[in-house]
DNA sequence: GCCTGCGGGTGTT
DNA sequence: AACACCCGCAGGC
């Protein structure tokens, strides 16, 4: 799989998902994105098991369009703390929304597992004020692809990772259920932390992470249609690649192991029909895959040119040892621009929040970012143009979508990078054993 | 229990 | 007509 020439790409873009006919002469699919965003167009193909399931990292759920050939989703936002809570340096808490509706309703009746306060839905309103939706439809030996809109909100867990926490608890209250009845053993000893709950667990396990020397947050001044809230948790490094754990015998695959060797040459195109670009961002980038060669750089918090980097990572509550038997790659250009510091669109973009009647999202105000000062530890874009490119180090940024608005990030200091170097010292402090 | 896909149905624009 | 969204159902894990 190499990467598209200009033209050959074009062509293979001259399409939408609602055509009669979709293009058939495809030379080269596209290697799966998990993070799709932005207004995205790819061609898998139909042997592709993630785009057979019509994965996504986003929690994505069915939306019925009356249209059996073209299956619609429809961003379902990401599950924070109502608190704003942070743990150690400033990470926070992106949950996976529960994808099923009474899952979603008794998932928010839940604490935060960091400060048992209350959980808070941040629906996804990128989409001209609706969810961002993904379109799949199946034609020939292709596998179509279509987003339209942009994710307006931190990444949540991937779907494995909110798989493993839910297997990771529920096998620690197994085992601490265990360990309760055989706490007379003197050979049996609970680890620290064994008889707290899980997510004490988590969090102690998240505060003992030591960020890297380079961490920092950025703050990054763009529109909505530039933001990245945060790092690209890649499936091969978010998934525990490089890692080793029991616990990725707890998680389902995702897909076959044979795409890995090629992930971090990562040649996939990032397609776009760039036809929406805003006009506020015309002028900072030359053309709208420039701006999306950015904004996927920045969102993944990695340079192209160490994609076998650690990324930086959304406060996974169980960023670990995950099957990386999955095929997923977060596939950018390999030639990137050094991103110019879009500030000039930061402000001209309209508040995102507060919410508009998103599902079970009760506060009209979710959380006051107002009152957030960058640490000073934190160099802005400004200070540091080159941002995320010249650094292997995982750490995490995001947008300023505006200064009116709500999501003023303090989450730009929001995610440690966890990667697979730490996922080591995560099963040495996890009680699974 | 939850995810996923399907499809009937309703309300809005 | 297009779209978003609600709901229930069924199959699968």
């Amino acid at each position: 799989m190499e990467p598209e020439n200009a033209d050959s790409a074009d062509k293979e873009l001259s399409w939408d998902i609602n055509d009669m006919k979709l293009p058939q002469n495809v030379k080269k699919t596209d290697w799966f994105q998990e993070w799709p965003d932005a207004y995205e167009k790819h061609i898998y193909s139909s042997d592709d098991r993630n785009a057979q399931r019509h994965l996504s990292s986003w929690a994505m759920r069915n939306t019925n369009n009356h249209n059996s050939r073209i299956l619609k989703k429809s961003c379902l936002g990401v599950v924070v703390c109502g608190r704003d809570c942070s743990v150690a340096e400033g990470r926070k808490v992106y949950l996976r929304p529960a994808i099923c509706d009474k899952a979603r309703q008794k998932q928010q009746r839940k604490r935060c597992p960091n400060c048992d306060g209350p959980l808070k839905l941040i629906p996804c309103r990128g989409h001209g004020g609706f969810p961002v939706t993904n379109f799949w439809r199946h034609d020939g030996r292709f596998i179509f692809f279509q987003s339209k809109g942009e994710h307006d909100h931190p990444k949540p867990e991937t779907k494995l990772e909110a798989e493993a926490r839910r297997a990771v608890k529920k096998t620690h209250s197994a085992s601490s259920s265990v360990s309760s009845k055989l706490k007379q053993s003197p050979d049996i000893k609970p680890l620290p932390g064994e008889t707290q709950s899980w997510e004490s667990l988590t969090w102690s396990f998240q505060e003992a992470v030591q960020l890297p020397p380079s961490y920092s947050g950025h703050v990054i001044g763009y529109t909505p249609q530039q933001k990245a809230w945060n790092d690209g948790s890649s499936f091969p490094e978010s998934y525990g690649l490089g890692g080793t754990s029991e616990l990725a015998n707890l998680t389902p695959t995702l897909g076959p192991p044979q795409l890995y060797d090629k992930w971090d040459l990562s040649h996939s195109r990032v397609s776009s029909s760039g036809d929406l670009l805003q006009p506020s961002i015309s002028g900072v980038f030359s053309d709208y895959s420039d701006l999306q060669t950015w904004n996927k750089n920045v969102a993944l918090g990695r340079s192209p040119l160490n994609d076998n980097s650690c990324p930086s990572y959304p406060f996974p509550l169980a960023s670990w040892p995950y099957d990386f038997s999955s095929s997923q790659s977060s596939s950018e250009p390999f030639h990137q621009p050094v991103p110019v510091e879009p500030a000039a669109a930061k402000s001209s973009y309209p508040p995102i929040w507060p919410n508009q009647g998103g599902e079970l999202y009760e506060e009209k105000v979710p959380v006051d970012f107002n009152s957030y000062h960058p640490p000073t530890t934190c160099h802005s874009p400004q200070e540091d143009p080159v941002l995320l490119t010249h650094t292997s180090q995982p750490y995490h940024q995001y947008a300023l979508p505006g200064k009116s608005n709500k999501w003023d990030f303090d989450e730009e200091m929001g995610c440690l990078g966890l990667d697979h170097c730490n996922n080591e010292m995560l099963l040495n402090l996890c009680p699974l054993r």
